[in-house]
DNA sequence: CTTGACTCTATACCAAGGTATAGGGTTTAT
DNA sequence: ATAAACCCTATACCTTGGTATAGAGTCAAG
């Protein structure tokens, strides 16, 4: 019974603009539940959630595209649940290799804080070595 | 003693196109280490490396912004430490914090896939709570 | 000595993900 | 009952990270 959140409010909360969740609306991220009489977008409360998970998964480098995707993951039905599958296995491939490249980054940013505490000249700049293809640390 | 590279010798070395690399010198990640007399850019080959190192750095996320800061990160000497030493802890945070993010995320895409297979049905899209803040699974 | 592959600068264009503005209606507090 | 603060659509514009094109010079092979 919770009285429905207008485009404002929900930008509000989200932490986001109103322009940013009518063209969330328009690439089909978002939909409101209704209009009031006068064309006002009513939201549920869980908007807000929706609106927040996108701006999480984008901070971790899921374009729109993607982040439809995954929102539109669940299982909705014992049928149709191959297709959930291969969307949820490629989702999580992709997360795992960016997982991966990301745990080298952090090592050596490590190793580099370290350099630096111990006040060694590294010549070579360290970063460069670290994305080598071969990935040795 | 290693003849320098030109242009598209470097950008077919690093899988990347001339005009990229020309778009990273106007953005202050990549010099020529000299011109011939002809005007053309000439490499050193280790320009190969510091051109995957962009791209590499690019897909997990960094701005080229970013990555310029990256890559001015070495330890030049042991004075002008500091400010190398808090760049890269920086930098560090962020990866730091994008890591847990994306390891929320492969749990729950785990954890939808185990669903799917025991053919459960999940009427929450369990995608939404991935990235609560409080990070609970 | 010309043809094709390469290079140069400069400028235009593109896609993604917004942000701003114009021109208008609505709701609410005074 | 009117001004402030909100909402609507539509359209234009912005930034990032490129890609394409135009017009011109360079170099190596035949």
């Amino acid at each position: 019974m919770e009285s429905p959140l207008r485009i404002g409010a929900l930008a509000t909360a989200a932490g986001v603009g109103v322009q940013t969740l009518r063209y969330y609306e328009r690439r089909g991220l978002l939909r409101a539940k209704g209009r009031t009489a006068a064309g006002y977008r009513q939201y549920a409360a869980d908007a807000v959630r929706r609106v927040v998970f996108i701006r999480r998964a984008q901070a971790m480098g899921f374009t729109l595209d993607e982040i439809q995707h995954l929102l539109a993951l669940r299982v909705q039905s014992s049928r149709r649940c191959e297709p959930v599958k291969r969307s949820a296995s490629a989702a999580r491939e992709r997360v795992r290799e960016r997982l991966a490249a990301l745990r080298r980054m952090d090592t050596i940013l490590e190793r580099l804080i370290d350099a630096c505490d111990a006040r060694q000249v590294t010549e070579e700049c360290p970063i460069l070595e670290a994305l080598e293809p071969d990935g040795r640390t």
